[in-house]
DNA sequence: TGCCATGTTAAACT
DNA sequence: GAGTTTAACATGGC
C-alpha cells in the first residue's frame, strides 16, 4: 500500500481520535497491555506508515502489500493482527506490521518535509538528498523511503513516465531540471492518487504506464523489466523515456 | 488456475 | 563484521 492509500485510510479512521481504547488484542507481537485506557490523540499517515498516536507512545501500522482494516467487521478465516476496542466500535487490522514507538522516536526518525504528500514537502531537500546518491538508479532512489516517503512502485513508474526518464537512468547523469521534473511528477501523481483513493474510485483510469501494454504517447509496446538494486518491476516506453547513463 | 505483486524485515549467506 | 541474497509474510487480481 502506497502513501496516498495510507493517508486515505488515516482519514477514514478520524472518528477514533479523542476516544479511549478499552482493550487491545490480536497476534501482533507487541506489548498490548499499555493500550488499555489510553486515549487516542490522533491518527495520521507518515509515508507508508499509519500512526495511531497516544500520549507517550504511538502504534505504527505498515500494510505492506496485503494489509487491510475493518471497523465493526470480521474477516472470515483471518486472525486480526491487532484489534482496538473502543466504546461502540472495534477497529481491526489484518496482515500488517505493527510496532510501538515513543513519540520522541517518531519525530526523530521521520522528516515530514520528505513525505511526498506533506503540505510541507520540500522539493529542494528531496533533490539534494537524491543527488547524493550519484551512482544509484533513479528507480531505486524514488523507492527510498528516507528520500521519497510514501512513494511506491506505482508512483515510481508513473512519475518516470511523465517526466520521460528511463528507470535505469543514473542519478548523476540526469540533468538537474529533469531530476526536478521527476520529483514534481511524483508529487503531482501522489496527490492525484490520494484524491482517487479518497473518493473510493478506481485508480486505473489515472494510470498511464503501470501495467499497460502500449505507450499512450507513441503506441509502442511497453517494456516490463526488473530494474535497479531493488529489482522491482518497471514499466516504461523505450522510445518516450530517455536513458541517462 | 497458478503466478505474482501497491513492501519490508530479518535470517542466512558470502 | 560488512554487505548481499533469500525467505517469510499471506491475499487477491489477472
Amino acid at each position: 500500500m502506497e502513501g496516498p492509500s495510507v493517508r486515505a485510510v488515516a482519514d477514514s479512521l478520524k472518528l477514533f481520535e479523542g476516544r479511549t481504547v478499552l482493550s487491545a488484542s490480536g497476534n501482533a507481537r507487541i506489548e498490548k497491555e499499555f493500550l488499555r485506557g489510553e486515549r487516542c490523540e490522533a491518527i495520521f499517515s507518515r509515508g507508508k506508515q499509519l500512526v495511531i498516536q497516544f500520549p507517550e507512545r504511538a502504534v505504527t501500522i505498515h500494510f505492506l502489500m496485503f494489509g487491510s482494516y475493518r471497523i465493526n467487521e470480521v474477516r472470515e478465516g483471518m486472525e486480526p493482527r491487532l484489534t482496538l476496542a473502543f466504546d461502540t466500535e472495534q477497529l481491526k487490522f489484518y496482515n500488517c506490521a505493527v510496532k510501538i514507538i515513543s513519540t520522541a522516536q517518531l519525530d526523530a526518525q521521520f522528516d515530514e518535509e520528505l513525505d511526498i504528500l506533506s503540505c510541507t514537502w520540500n522539493l529542494h531537500k528531496a533533490l539534494a538528498r537524491a543527488a547524493e546518491l550519484k551512482d544509484a538508479c533513479i528507480c531505486d532512489v524514488l523507492l527510498d523511503q528516507s528520500i521519497f516517503a510514501g512513494v511506491g512502485n506505482i508512483i515510481k513508474n508513473e512519475a518516470l513516465f511523465r517526466a520521460a526518464v528511463q528507470p535505469q537512468s543514473v542519478v548523476s547523469r540526469i540533468p538537474a531540471a529533469r531530476l526536478e521534473s521527476i520529483a514534481l511528477e511524483a508529487r503531482a501523481f501522489s496527490q492525484r492518487f490520494y484524491e482517487v483513493r479518497s473518493a473510493g474510485e478506481n485508480l486505473n483510469p489515472s494510470l498511464q504506464i503501470y501495467r499497460k501494454k502500449h505507450c499512450p504517447r507513441c503506441g509502442q509496446q511497453v517494456v516490463l523489466k526488473r530494474t535497479g538494486k531493488s529489482a522491482r518491476i518497471s514499466f516504461f516506453c523505450s522510445k518516450c523515456q530517455v536513458l541517462y547513463v
